[in-house]
DNA sequence: CAGCAGAATAATGTTGACAATCTACAATCC
DNA sequence: GGATTGTAGATTGTCAACATTATTCTGCTG
């Protein structure tokens, strides 16, 4: 007993030493300026000054500059030569593409999912469903809006893809620039909840065709509600 | 007449002003590290030596560093804090998840170009159609293969998507990391048209669901030939 | 001789300074 | 008055030096 709790400890550390490990300033400072975007403290067409960054931050303009370099993979800041970086605006048709591929990959990971969804897997899927049904049930949107996010990513998460994944959630940031709230009301709470239901119960009797099917018509409703909202 | 050569003229420069405005350092830098690590003059799996790199290209680290950062986006390499930048090493599950999302892709790209192709382009499609015909009759698989890359290329550009495009553009030289020639041999170079034909086909009638089926099913069949030739 | 400290070496991380470029505004000319 | 040129300030691009971290080699100890 006692060694099991050293060696849990020992693997805690060592895990924790290796993700501080991997910390750099860059890392840093990337993560602050993405939530900074993702959060509309920088806005859409702004531009990323290097100089009040690094003071704003207390560091140098080399780990900003890198950093700003390294959000461009996930397409929230576009780079012009000798003028800067800055975040990107999304058009109505920009974000109507990024909602079918999205979709596209939703439905490959819930395919997925439903191939390798364990029991565990699927009985915490349920738990998240409950969740979503009381906070639709209480209209509260923000707690909703923090779940449905949750959801899907351990979909991604338990579909064992690797590049999808990544992918998935890259394209999700970026759609979250548009900073527009689709899912709000009840009504519309409870409709998507609907719609993961038939999503989980897919994957829980491991039709790979239907969860693929049921993954992108999410998405794609998505997409719709989207653009009836404009 | 005289006024329209040089309002040609004009155009031209400022076309080429415009593209020398947007060069720097690192563009130039990340364009060569690219062509390198394709052309597999750096191995998978082989470090990026920010130092070594700099010198051999005459100018100072950071622009090899940014470069290097900057090639994340395309997956060609993965960065290890306080160990420098891998070209990534393909695994063969990882190769075949990047078929599973480009035939996705392809297909969407397909089914767009059924919808926006104009006559010009349709002609374009059939003038590949041809010189691939002609190559694989030569069995020149070096021909064919770039001409390959060509016709894909230019049905993203007829498809008018945006992030698609540059998705699937990445998709393509992050496959190309595993430096396998799956079309080889004069009868694969040949099949491989034929569904082109068909992709081309279905464009030309404006069977935009007929035109995603064929292009997402001519990148499934080379997943499969490549997990054939292992 | 295996295995392990510890120094030496080499690489990356970070910084501040300087060069090149862009932007905005004012002075000039027609 | 309007357009144009020139200049000053701000901003990005690049560089070389220093700090920190990883790796390798060496010599010691058992």
């Amino acid at each position: 007993m006692l060694r099991d709790d050293t060696m849990e400890m020992r693997t805690d550390i060592r895990a924790s030493v290796q993700r501080l490990r991997q910390r750099t300033l860059v890392t840093e400072v990337r993560d602050e300026l993405e939530r900074m975007i993702l959060n509309g403290e920088i806005r859409s067409g702004e531009r990323l000054n290097e100089a009040s960054l690094a003071d704003q931050l207390g560091v140098s303009r080399s780990p900003v500059r890198e950093a700003a370099r390294s959000l461009e993979r996930e397409g929230l800041v576009r780079t012009v030569a000798n003028k800067g970086v800055f975040v990107r605006d999304l058009s109505l048709e920009e974000a109507a593409e990024l909602y079918d591929l999205r979709a596209m990959i939703a439905g490959y990971l819930c395919g997925l999912a439903a191939k390798h969804a364990d029991a565990d897997a699927k009985t915490e899927l349920g738990t998240f469903i409950a969740r979503m049904d009381e906070a639709a049930a209480c209209g509260d949107e923000q707690a909703y809006f923090g779940l449905n996010l949750e959801f899907h990513d351990y979909i991604a998460t338990i579909s064992g893809a690797g590049r999808a994944v990544a992918l998935y959630s890259s394209l999700g940031k970026e759609v979250r620039l548009m900073r527009l709230r689709v899912l709000s009301g009840a009504e519309s709470l409870a409709l998507s909840n609907t719609e993961h239901k038939r999503i989980v119960a897919a994957i829980e009797r491991g039709d790979a065709d239907a969860a693929r099917a049921e993954g992108g018509q999410h998405h794609t409703n998505g997409k719709r509600r989207l653009l009836e909202t404009l």
